[in-house]
DNA sequence: CGGAGGCTTGAGCGCCATCAACGAGTGTGG
DNA sequence: CCACACTCGTTGATGGCGCTCAAGCCTCCG
């Protein structure tokens, strides 16, 4: 698979003038202003399974995910499903389909939530400020990049390389924002969520967690996820991607 | 697989103002200016295997690819690789990675090509443009619009599914661009390309398109793709993905 | 207490990976 | 001009990872 070649690659190098602070900045201060349009948005109380994205309608803005969870899922006539995102509390929600003129995908809680709402004339808004403009199209940046994971593992790594992968992604962004211990957080989806986001069947799933917990590397009860071994599940879950194509070359 | 749950789900509906038209206007503005800044932008003319964007550094700026096919590759430590997007004439490259300060994948051409190249200094220019702005983000939402197409595909459909939804999407975006008759194109790609795109191993790839050629569907000779059943191609390839998740439910 | 949703486990099989080998086409250097 | 290396495409044999089908269990809840 992937067999190297050996043709020597050219490269185009550019001359490269830092700009990277401003942009910076701007991101900042376009972070700040979403946030406080967040803040100052109506929060709302709703109970799992509620339909926040339409798929195939215009947008109805963003939301910011206070507490809760929530997917996105795309249908097949069949009743195939794959769930292409997973949003976990702070994440900001709609981003992908606000600019479009039907979203893509359905989106809905898996659990009871809090939600900040910003209606599409505030979004609107939003946009005709740069920073502002800048930020959100950083957050889609971000939103594509981690959906690119995601798609490369499906594609590449077997069962057990997914499953590492994704719980340690949970828990890594859980614990940024101070919502997981070192070793364990709350997972609120059932295992028919996870096999339709990593691409598997919930009988498989279910087998390499069996196989996850008596090798006592992840234990996961009640949706409790309980990680004994941290170091064994990043070897797993091949952590280390490579850095570079070329880089990788040694012979 | 995917059982649908019986409960009621409640929605949450809004008042959405009407602010579209502002937004195409918007968009359509922006697209005018990054066209013009790309058309004044340098020409120059590469070789196939000329590396466009390393992974971890940052962006050297966009690419407007004028004629040629470039890929966006995700490497493994141990050699396995993904191929994330497949970029034809006329699209842009590096939106993606504009605004990350290091570049998740490497992209690099897949035959002789010419590219307008557009330093991130007047990127950063663009931004401070809210038309523009706008514009790039409306990309990188189609750009990942089209990422998750291929992400749900590899998780949930077999070989041939994948392989006839990638054909006619090729298709699609070449007769957009004037590029293909109605019936056949130009596809760089070796068959590993393929492979590395669908999740797949070369010599399924290689089966399978024997298929489609032994079931006089799809006849791919000397880097031509030629359609010869266009109606099955699209049945396979269950282009008619259900509108959504809710309105499926005939129970 | 009955029903629904979710979890668990067994048996069998199929899609696709792996390993291996060969041919065609092309560029390269002796 | 031919040997050589290299890439790409092609095909056969074999096996395994994960799917399918099926059944039983647990927990929660009205």
């Amino acid at each position: 698979m992937a067999v190297e070649s050996k043709k020597e690659r050219s490269d185009v190098s550019l001359l490269r003038p830092d700009c990277r602070p401003r942009l910076a900045e701007n991101l900042l201060q376009g972070a700040r202003k979403l946030h406080a349009a967040s803040l100052s948005a109506p929060l709302r109380s709703v109970g799992s399974g509620t339909v926040l994205i339409r798929p195939d309608r215009p947008s109805d803005g963003l939301f910011h995910l206070y507490r809760g969870w929530a997917t996105r899922t795309r249908y097949w006539t069949d009743g195939r499903r794959a769930i292409l995102s997973i949003y976990v509390p702070g994440d900001v929600i709609g981003i992908e389909s606000a600019l479009l003129d039907r979203a893509p995908d359905e989106v809905v809680t898996v659990s009871p939530a809090m939600i900040h709402t910003i209606d599409a004339g505030t979004v609107a808004n939003l946009m005709t400020s740069p920073p502002t403009a800048t930020y959100i199209a950083w957050l889609i940046s971000e939103a594509q990049r981690r959906g690119d994971g995601v798609a490369g593992a499906i594609g590449r790594l077997d069962a057990r390389e997914r499953l590492a992968l994704m719980l340690l992604d949970f828990h890594e962004r859980l614990r940024r924002r101070n919502l997981a211990s070192p070793s364990s957080y709350v997972l609120p989806l059932t295992q028919q969520h996870i096999a339709d986001h990593l691409g598997l069947t919930i009988v498989h799933i279910n087998r390499t967690l069996h196989w996850f917990r008596a090798e006592r590397i992840v234990d996961i009860e009640k949706h409790i996820v309980t990680i004994r071994d941290l170091d064994r599940l990043r070897q797993i879950a091949m952590a280390d991607r490579a850095l570079g194509g070329a880089a990788r070359r040694t012979a």
